[in-house]
DNA sequence: TGCATACTTCGACGCTTGTCAAATAGTCTA
DNA sequence: TAGACTATTTGACAAGCGTCGAAGTATGCA
C-alpha cells in the first residue's frame, strides 16, 4: 500500500520556512526539477544530476517536505517526491511561479 | 552630499542570496516595514517595532543591501533605507509581491 | 529464512549565522 | 574645537546548518 510521509497542512506552512528552505542551491535545483514535470519523481540520489551523498539528499527532501513544499510517498521500497504545487499556489498565490520562472542559465546580463 | 553605500547590480542579483535574505523573521519584517510606504525610512533602531540591538539591526541592513534589495543613503549622521521594488520586479517578476501579499496576520485558517 | 534493495537516522565535523557589548568612525552643533 | 549624536565595525559566543560515513529500518524476493 501506499502511504504519505507527514507533512504541514495548507494552513500551517509558514513563509519563513519555505523560504528558507528555498534558499539552498541544492534543495532550489531539486525544486525546479520536480516542477519541469508534473509527475512525481523518485527520492533515489542516482536520479539527479547532483553530487550528494544519499544521506545528504535524504536530509534535503525532508527540509522540503516540513516546509510543506513537497509530499512524498511510500511504496514498498521506493519513495516519489512530488511538487504541493496547488497547495503553495493557495497559501503564497505567486511565488512559486517567481522563483521558479528564474531560470540560471536564461539570467540576463548586464550591459 | 547624499551618497550611496554599495550595492550589487541588478545583473548581479542572486536568487539564492535574495530567499537567505528574506528567510528570517526580523529581516523578512524589515522588508514588509518599507514595502508598506514608498518613501526611504531611517536606519535608527528605535524607529522600529523589533527588539534587538542597534548592531544586529546594522547587521540585518547590510544583508538586505548586499543582496541587492535595499538601497542606502547616506545623508549626514543618518541613513536611509529604501526597498529597490522595480530592480527586484525586473530580475524576479512577482517574487516581491508572493512574499509581501501574505500578511501574517491575514493568513487563512484552515478548517 | 536469508539476503539484496532503498532510503533514513545517528553521530560527528567544520562552517555560517544571529546576537550583543565594546570600540570606532563620521557628522553636526555649540 | 570639543562634545554629542548616529550608525557601523570588531570580537566573541552559542546555536544551527550542510555534509559525510556508518549503522539502522523496512520492504521485496528467492
Amino acid at each position: 500500500m501506499t502511504r504519505f510521509l507527514p507533512q504541514p497542512s495548507v494552513g500551517d506552512i509558514d513563509i519563513v520556512t519555505v523560504l528558507h528552505a528555498l534558499a539552498d542551491p541544492v534543495r532550489l535545483e531539486l525544486i525546479r526539477d520536480l516542477s519541469r514535470n508534473t509527475d512525481p519523481k523518485t527520492c533515489a540520489v542516482d536520479a539527479y544530476d547532483i553530487e550528494i551523498s544519499a544521506p545528504t539528499l535524504s536530509h534535503h527532501w525532508r527540509v522540503l517536505r516540513e516546509a510543506g513544499l513537497t509530499t512524498t510517498m511510500v511504496d514498498g521500497r521506493k519513495r516519489w517526491v512530488e511538487i504541493r504545487r496547488d497547495d503553495i499556489e493557495s497559501r503564497f498565490p505567486g511565488l512559486l511561479g517567481a522563483i521558479l520562472t528564474q531560470d540560471p542559465a536564461s539570467a540576463p546580463v548586464e550591459p
